[in-house]
DNA sequence: GTCTATATGGGGATAGAC
DNA sequence: GTCTATCCCCATATAGAC
C-alpha cells in the first residue's frame, strides 16, 4: 500500500529502475539503494536475483541489445539475400545499421529514450568491464557490417572502412546520449523526440560521408 | 625519499593525476584517495588547493579547454578575416573545429591522449553537473562555429546545421574516447597514435557529410 | 521470494598540530 | 602548505528470520 504496486515482477522492475538510473547518473554514480527504492523492491533483492551489481549491469544491456542487434542482422540478411551475388546498396546498409538502434528508442518495450541515452553513454565509458561487455554484445555486428560496408565501398581499403565505421558509430552514440539535451541547447531548434526525423537526417549525412573519396595519406603535409 | 620527488608543485601533480584517473575510471569511479596517492600528495591537499572534488573536476577541464578553445576561435578569426565579406571555405572551418582538439592530443603539454580520452568520455556524461560545466566551456565555440557553418552551407536551414554539428561532435568525441581501444578492436588495422592521420581521415569524412543535400522532411514516409 | 539487520569497507570532508 | 587522525555517511554484500 505504501509503495505503489506495479504488476511487473520484481526482477523486471529492478531492471527498469537500473536502466533509468544508469542512464541518468552513470554506473558508479548509481547505488543499489537508489535502484531498489525506485523499483519498490528490497535492497537484498538485487543480490538475490542477479548476484551482484556487475551482473545487474550486464543484464540491463543484454535485455535490450540482443533483440536490437538481432533486428539489425536480420535487416542485413534481407539486404544481402536480395542483392544476390552483388553488394547491397550503401544507404540501405547504413539504414540497417542505424535504424533499429534509433527506432528502438520510439518503443518503450525496447527501452525507449532511456536505453538510448544509456547506450550512448556506455559507448564512451572508460571502464574496462563495460567495454568488454559491449564488445561482446557488438562483436558480430561489427564483423558483419564492416564486411558489408567494405563491399559497398570497393574503393576503400579495410583500414579506411574501419575508421569510417568508428566515426559513424560516434555520430550515432553521441546523438543518442545527448538527445534529451539538444532541445534546450539548441534553443528549441531541435526536437529530438521524433526519432524517425533523426534517422532521416543521420542516414543521408553518413551516406555522403562514407562515399567521400579515399584519403591519400602519402600525400601528407610536406610544407 | 619514499615517494619519487616530482619537481612540479603539488597542485599541478594533483591535476595531472586526476586527469589521468578520471579518463581511466570515470569521475564517480575515482576517489580522492586514488588521486592523491598517484600524485604523491596528501589526501587533505585536494581540499586545501581546490575546495572539493567537484571543484577539482572543473579545474581539470578548465586547464585544458581554455587554451584549446582559444586556439579554435583564433583559427576561425583568421579564416573569417581572410574571407572578408564572403564565407570561409567549409573544409577550413571544419579543420579549425576538429584540428586543435585532435592535435592537442599530440602535445603532452596540452593534455595529450589522456585528456583526449577524458574529453570524449565527458561529452557523453549523463550527470548534469558535468554537462553544465562542459556547456559553459563550449558555449562560445558552438555559437561561433554554427554561424560559420551556416554561412558556408547556405542551402541548409539552422535546424539542419545544428543537427549536423551534433553528428560532427559525436564522431570527434567518440574517436577521442575510443582511440586507445581501436588498435586491439581493429586487430591492428587502426593505429590511433598518429593523431594527424585521424585528422586527415576525419576532416574529409565530415566535409562530405556536411555538404550532403538538405533533407526534405515533408516527403516523409507515406506508405 | 522477501524482509531486517548487520558486517565490512570506502567515500568526502575537516580540525588542528607542525 | 602539509601532515595525521577522525567524523560521519554511504557503499556492496550477506546471514538468517519470516
Amino acid at each position: 500500500m505504501s509503495v505503489p504496486v506495479d504488476p511487473r515482477d520484481t526482477k523486471q522492475r529492478i531492471l527498469d529502475a537500473a536502466e533509468s538510473l544508469f542512464a541518468e547518473k552513470g554506473f558508479a554514480g548509481t547505488s543499489l539503494r537508489n535502484i531498489t527504492t525506485l523499483a519498490g523492491a528490497n535492497l537484498a533483492a538485487v543480490n538475490y536475483h542477479f548476484g551482484s551489481k556487475e551482473a545487474l549491469v550486464e543484464a540491463v544491456f543484454v535485455r535490450r541489445c540482443e533483440p536490437m542487434n538481432h533486428e539489425r542482422l536480420a535487416e542485413l540478411d534481407t539486404l544481402e539475400s536480395r542483392a544476390g551475388s552483388g553488394a547491397p546498396e550503401l544507404e540501405r546498409v547504413i539504414e540497417a545499421f542505424v535504424g533499429p538502434v534509433l527506432r528502438a528508442s520510439r518503443d518503450p518495450e525496447r527501452g525507449g529514450t532511456v536505453f538510448m541515452r544509456l547506450l550512448g553513454h556506455a559507448m564512451s565509458q572508460p571502464k574496462d568491464e563495460i567495454r568488454e561487455l559491449l564488445a561482446s554484445q557488438f562483436r558480430e555486428i561489427a564483423r558483419r557490417f564492416s564486411t558489408a560496408l567494405g563491399r559497398a565501398l570497393p574503393g576503400l581499403d579495410p583500414t579506411e572502412v574501419f575508421w569510417r565505421m568508428a566515426f559513424m558509430v560516434g555520430s550515432m552514440a553521441h546523438t543518442m546520449a545527448m538527445a534529451d539535451h539538444f532541445k534546450k541547447v539548441s534553443r528549441g531548434v531541435c526536437d529530438p523526440t521524433d526519432e524517425e526525423e533523426i534517422v532521416a537526417r543521420l542516414v543521408p549525412f553518413l551516406t555522403a560521408a562514407m562515399r567521400s573519396p579515399a584519403v591519400k595519406l602519402d600525400a601528407e603535409e610536406t610544407p
